[in-house]
RNA sequence: CGGGGUGUAGCGCAGUUUGGUUAGCGCACCUGCCUUGGGAGCAGGGGGUCGGUGGUUCAAAUCCACUCACCCCGACCA
């Protein structure tokens, strides 16, 4: 492509709307345009990322067995009616009316329409495995879209289905999965960790996400520094020091207006680990829990949610607490309330012979209370946050460090959640029918070229890995006046068409610092910078963006064979899984 | 949805508190000269219903009401 017959803009300035580096550089770059909030424009650069990214995906899907198909974006309501969803999903799920008043919605994923038409041909076990992906644009109506395409609303995702007819085999179609998104993060030239996740609303076995590093990650997870368990923070557990304490008497004690755990333990000076703290949540149905973990634990609200079956839990207002019978900054399992109320306890409160707790009375608590002898609760479950510098739950010995990814891609294991409420069935061998045993696979196509980005730039601009760069080499003509300069790089740049290698050439009149500043913003992998001084003496200048000051003077005839060798180069590093 | 904030040229902003010339600046864009290895310089030029609607006033970017859009912090997801 010739820059000036291309159709890139850049920006000098800083944009308003980036929160994070990426998002602005996309902008500057001239790479996506926002159309509204959360919904973007993909310019000839930025289309050109996202065709890479694609293609990766479809050659590892391909490879893996999977089957490319397109489904509709735009699908009739009566299948979300049917799996329940019409009125599950929520706001997030864009409802539209054609002319005749019909409902439809605009997909926010395919599990209704990928089983609607698998119900349709597949009827046999001789049929199957098989798995079905498409990547395609879906809409997802965000309650806060941000950080661009890092989670737009409408975004590019690849969303795979895999249909088995027993668990065992079902476990091979998800290996097979994890085994093809190593390879195209990989290849991707990301630096990410698969990790152990929540699986949430959707249910099923076994789901991991694959995450990209980064600080500016919305996810937090937890690694171990001596083994290679990993898992988001909603899942993870640790081995933690306990201390059981000495065994007291049960003591009421006046605390008047200590509240908190904290002015509550100096007023009594108890250490925060030996005191319970209530909080109390509700659920979707409006049932009501109270939670008591230890003073200086964090709740996991996604732990909580599992352990109470609920798919959503809420935090009770002040006036709810009231209504509700409990006394705010003096909830105790002691002789608690309210019989209605699940009460649930954190598994590490068993361990402590010596708690404080709310006395559900105002201005008092019980000091040396203990679990199973002093009080009872409905429910012992694991209910914390991992803390940083506990103990590896695998290998048992290392400590466990929080650090933050963006989650690209997610896998799960359904098993027949979906296939039993949506009647998907198929006869086995004795002719008996059977739910399809089903996994699900996603990648946001978007976010992983975003995070690419996130995960490599410098002060200058991006520094694209050359497997998804929008070009693999660009050159830069500083005098395209000088007709022995333009005609040497015209020659070159048909000559790299010939061979098919992905070119910019930026034959523009302009001067030297506008084309090499806009060079290191759009970050081009491989340039070729040929100016007056090095022409005289039949060499131009070749440098990699990423070590952009090491510039290697290369003789005009032997450019071609040594871009072909850097290129072959830069791919083959990609062979190798980045260290993390 | 709760909390905070912003809407003035393609981008980044000033002007609004205290209403009053023809609404300004930098970048970008167009023309010419000049310059040419890291975002030059000079001269000239184009581009705005000041987010929208309604109100107050002799007079509104500026005051009032309503409304829309967007951004940031929280709970959800690829």
């Amino acid at each position: 492509m010739r820059y000036s017959q291309s159709f890139i803009y850049t920006l000098k300035e800083d944009q308003k709307e980036a929160a994070i580096i990426s998002h602005n550089l996309l902008l500057r770059g001239g790479f996506i345009s926002k159309l509204a909030s959360g919904i973007y424009n993909y310019l000839p650069l930025g289309l050109k990322v996202i065709k890479k990214v694609s293609n990766i995906v479809r050659e590892e899907m391909d490879a893996a067995g999977a089957l490319e198909i397109l489904m509709a974006a735009i699908q009739p309501a009566e299948l979300w009616m049917e799996s329940g969803r019409w009125n599950d999903y929520g706001k997030e799920l864009l409802r539209i009316k054609d002319r005749k008043e019909s409902d439809f919605v605009f997909g926010p994923t395919h599990e209704e329409v990928v089983t609607d038409i698998v119900k349709k041909y597949a009827k046999s076990y001789k049929d199957l495995p098989f798995n079905l992906y498409q990547i395609q644009t879906k809409f997802r109506d965000e309650l806060r879209p941000r950080f661009g395409l890092m989670r737009g609303r409408e975004f590019i995702m690849k969303d795979a289905y895999s249909f088995d007819a027993d668990e065992d085999s079902m476990d091979i179609s998800y290996l097979k999965m994890r085994e093809a998104y190593y390879n195209i993060f990989r290849r991707c030239g990301l630096a990410f960790r698969s990790v152990e996740a929540d699986t949430g609303s959707i249910g099923g076995k076994d789901s991991e996400e694959f995450m990209v590093l980064s600080s500016t990650g919305e996810d937090e997870i937890v690694v171990c520094d001596a083994c290679e368990y990993s898992a988001n923070v909603e899942r993870a557990e640790s081995i933690t020091e306990d201390d059981a304490g000495s065994e007291e008497k049960l003591e009421k004690v006046e605390t008047p207006n200590k509240q908190t755990i904290k002015n509550v333990c100096e007023f009594l000076n108890a250490d925060e680990k030996f005191s319970a703290k209530a909080l109390v949540y509700k659920n979707e149905e409006g049932k009501i829990f109270c939670f008591f973990v230890e003073g200086d634990d964090e709740l996991n609200e996604i732990k909580a949610a599992r352990a109470t079956g609920s798919v959503e839990l809420e935090m009770l207002s002040d006036e709810e607490l009231k209504k509700a019978g409990l006394t705010k900054g003096y909830i105790g399992p002691i002789n608690f309330p309210n019989k209605d109320i699940e009460v649930i306890c954190d598994k590490r409160l068993e361990n402590r012979n010596n708690l404080v707790v709310g006395a559900n009375e105002e201005n008092y608590h019980y000091k040396g209370a203990k679990l199973h002898r002093d009080f009872e609760c409905d429910k012992i479950a694991d209910l914390r946050s991992v803390k940083e510098g506990e103990v590896c739950p695998k290998c048992e010995k290392g400590k466990l460090k929080r650090i933050r990814g963006i989650e690209v891609g997610h896998i799960f294991k359904l098993g027949l959640k979906y296939s039993q409420a949506m009647n998907a069935l198929f006869l086995d061998k004795n002719g008996k029918t059977q739910p399809f045993y089903m996994g699900c696979y996603g990648i946001g196509i978007g976010r992983t070229a975003q995070a690419a980005v996130e995960q490599n730039n410098d002060e200058k601009g991006i520094i694209w890995p050359i497997s998804i760069a929008p070009f693999e080499v660009e050159i830069v003509s500083l005098d395209s006046k000088d007709i022995a300069m333009s005609s040497y790089c015209d020659m070159i740049y048909d000559d790299m068409i010939y061979r098919e290698i992905e070119v910019l050439y930026d034959e523009r009149d302009e001067r030297a610092g506008i084309k090499l500043n806009d060079m290191d913003l759009i970050g081009i992998p491989i340039r070729i910078v040929v100016g007056k001084k090095s022409f005289q003496n039949n060499k131009v200048e070749i440098s990699l963006r990423r070590e952009k000051d090491k510039k290697e003077l290369i003789d005009i005839d032997a450019v071609l064979d040594y871009i072909t060798e850097l290129r072959e180069k830069l791919y083959a590093e990609l062979e190798t899984i980045r260290e993390v």
